[in-house]
DNA sequence: TCCGCTTTGTTGGAAAACCAACGTATTTAT
DNA sequence: ATAAATACGTTGGTTTTCCAACAAAGCGGA
């Protein structure tokens, strides 16, 4: 376990919490830490939801089948993040999805009832760590609600809007840098490049926004053709 | 406190709690209930994410104001539902959202330093809400996963094959109900009414799909024309 | 500098979605 | 039972997006 030490550092899961104490604290929750080679399966779609994962090194995929065999790629993770916490979380009887070594791969696995269960021990870390827990799922929460306005937007117009506001206001400021190129950018709004760009040059020639490369600027802000609010 | 216990069977959070050990640890944290009238703000936006809010009776709406100052209703939450628990859960500074009584209301509003800080007196309820407040938030963010990828589909007939796809798997049987209107299931989709509901005539006329009323049938699945896997 | 490679912007035709308007069926109220 | 209201399907014209193909600009290495 020593020997990861360092990987620890990394994780958010482990934010705040003295490396002493945490390696009580994994041995108390009688952490395991497992070797997987290449397309090897960490977890079987189907398992019930026990264990939460942490990717020490290499990357894992996410894929989900459906009845008819067709396999889709949720997401693919990299070293430092978690999988199958929210599955564990949620306590499902079936885990919707495989995790699979991308590559070699170094996976710790806790199992979620000894997380949730107070030690006898008292350890401080332990509670650290459901909340460092906690805090990582209602992260990924606004993440996603914050998509899915973005998504609800029914033109590329408007997906453009509220994104570009949504990353005005992360920055501050009026200019801003956005992290992705073009295609990317349509990947993530879910509408095509070529359109996308188009869309742009309109708005810039509209005045409403202006931009170089990835620095963008937003200038006037519209009354909303939203739909109706996400009713999830 | 006692006035409200019949209230307290019903909510999600307090679920497996003996209501002795409920009305215990309720003490122990200090909750606060308090009636607001119809209009009054429960939360603001802006403010440190402090309190986890629970609806004993009334209903509340989530508006969130942007810099422009345009309010938009984010959602209206009935009785029986959390509020701001994502907020509090994320521990952000600053809520981006208020909470307003949609009507006059009674509100159980519980600090969430409290909650996650383990009670000296080890109280087994104490532990029991962790749980269950962790639960609720990772079924909430599999929800939004779920409609998330839906609504990355490009088309209106991929998003209804996604869509009845998923429903189809929740119910286990070919022949399912759906819980929507078409207007419903419109909004829920974000597309048009009138275009989904030629879509799903013509997709009955090529023998995809079938149904009568509120009750569908996918009978057969297809290649999937999906966008990227959702990079959040 | 020149050449190739990648990214971004532009364009035109095809396909799809939007929208409004209307007809029909089903439900609710009187 | 009748009338009114609501939900659902259909249609035609308009707008937007998609798609493929190409042009222009930016970048890196020889």
């Amino acid at each position: 376990m020593q020997q990861y030490l360092t990987q620890f550092s990394h994780i958010l899961l482990f934010e705040h919490i003295p490396q002493a104490d945490l390696l009580r604290s994994l041995n108390c929750l009688n952490a395991q830490v497992i070797h997987f080679e290449k397309g090897n399966i960490i977890l079987h779609q189907g398992e019930p939801a026990r264990f939460i994962g942490i990717i020490l090194d290499g990357s894992v995929n996410i894929i989900s089948s459906d009845i008819s065999g067709n396999h889709t790629l949720v997401t693919h993770l990299q070293h430092g993040n978690l999988f199958a916490e929210t599955f564990a979380c949620a306590e499902l009887d079936s885990i919707p999805a495989s995790v699979i070594a991308a590559e070699d791969s170094v996976i710790m696995l806790l199992e979620y009832k000894r997380v949730i269960t107070g030690c006898r021990n008292g350890c401080m870390a332990h509670s650290l760590l459901v909340t460092n827990l906690m805090r990582s799922i209602a992260r990924k929460n606004l993440r996603l609600s914050q998509k899915l306005s973005i998504l609800s937007r029914r033109s590329t117009r408007s997906k453009l809007i509220a994104y570009l506001s949504t990353e005005k206001q992360k920055s501050g400021t009026s200019r801003f840098m956005i992290p992705y190129d073009r295609q990317e950018l349509a990947d993530f709004l879910c509408v095509e490049r070529s359109a996308m760009s188009a869309e742009l040059s309109k708005m810039k020639k509209e005045g409403i926004i202006s931009f170089r490369k990835n620095e963008f600027e937003l200038l006037a802000v519209h009354q909303d053709d939203g739909c109706a609010p996400p009713s999830v």
